[in-house]
DNA sequence: TTTTCACCGTTCAACAATTGAACAAAGTTT
DNA sequence: AAACTTTGTTCAATTGTTGAACGGTGAAAA
């Protein structure tokens, strides 16, 4: 599965480092190869990155994973969008942190009715 | 799977309400029957549950999910747990966001930079 | 009484997502 | 020439999840 929080990340990753390999990419993104495989494939298959061949340092032959055009303009779509999801799960966190917060508090406060009911 | 999420929200749903059905639990966890049964199972696995029954407002069989002195005990622990890693989640995901901001900065400043360009 | 209906927990085949071992290709090293 | 390294690709196997279907039980209707 593609999502933003993928679609993001990798296009961001390959804007500043190109010519990283896909187990690399993996390792970066906690992710199994198979899976950066999928994504790397679905992205150039939307046309927002494309592969082409150059020579690395030890001039061996690999890959490069070049934004597009299209890319670089999605790219910018697609970080408003997860911003925007991002924000409201810190929203919603925040709420939920406040609930446990009180859970927490009422654990104690229970703690302490049954240690007074045990003193009697 | 049972997570510590759903040990803590299956624990504090039926502490309130131990009369609750299977399914309208799946429905207040956005999760499906099969997978409540199975967390319900793995809760009373581990004493944490107690299944008993009794007659309900129609006076018909159904079954109550008691929490155990144990599953007490352990509701505490769980929620101090998820407490603490909700509060690293909330951490985190400050960060991310003020990653992102940077990150829709800079594409805004790439696009001022090519509309500058586009203009000469 | 018998039938129908509603709701319960349980099961499990089917689906969806993910993994990573195995492979082929290409270049380097021994 | 053979062995080794690093690449992308593939896909069988595993894991997690779903929800339709089933049998049981009591209430309501026929």
């Amino acid at each position: 599965m593609l999502t933003d929080e993928y679609r993001y990340k990798i296009l961001k990753i390959l804007e500043a480092n190109p010519e990283i390999s896909q187990r690399d990419l993996a390792k970066k993104l906690n992710i199994s190869l198979g899976r950066v495989n999928f994504c790397l494939k679905a992205l150039i298959e939307k046309g927002l990155l494309k592969a082409s061949n150059f020579r690395n340092s030890q001039n061996k032959l690999a890959y490069m994973y070049l934004l597009t055009s299209q890319g670089l303009e999605e790219k910018s779509v697609i970080t408003a969008r997860f911003l925007k999801a991002k924000l409201q799960e810190y929203a919603k966190l925040q709420a939920e942190i406040e609930e446990l917060r009180q859970d927490s508090h009422q654990v104690l406060n229970n703690s302490f009715h049954q240690a007074e009911i045990h003193a009697l």
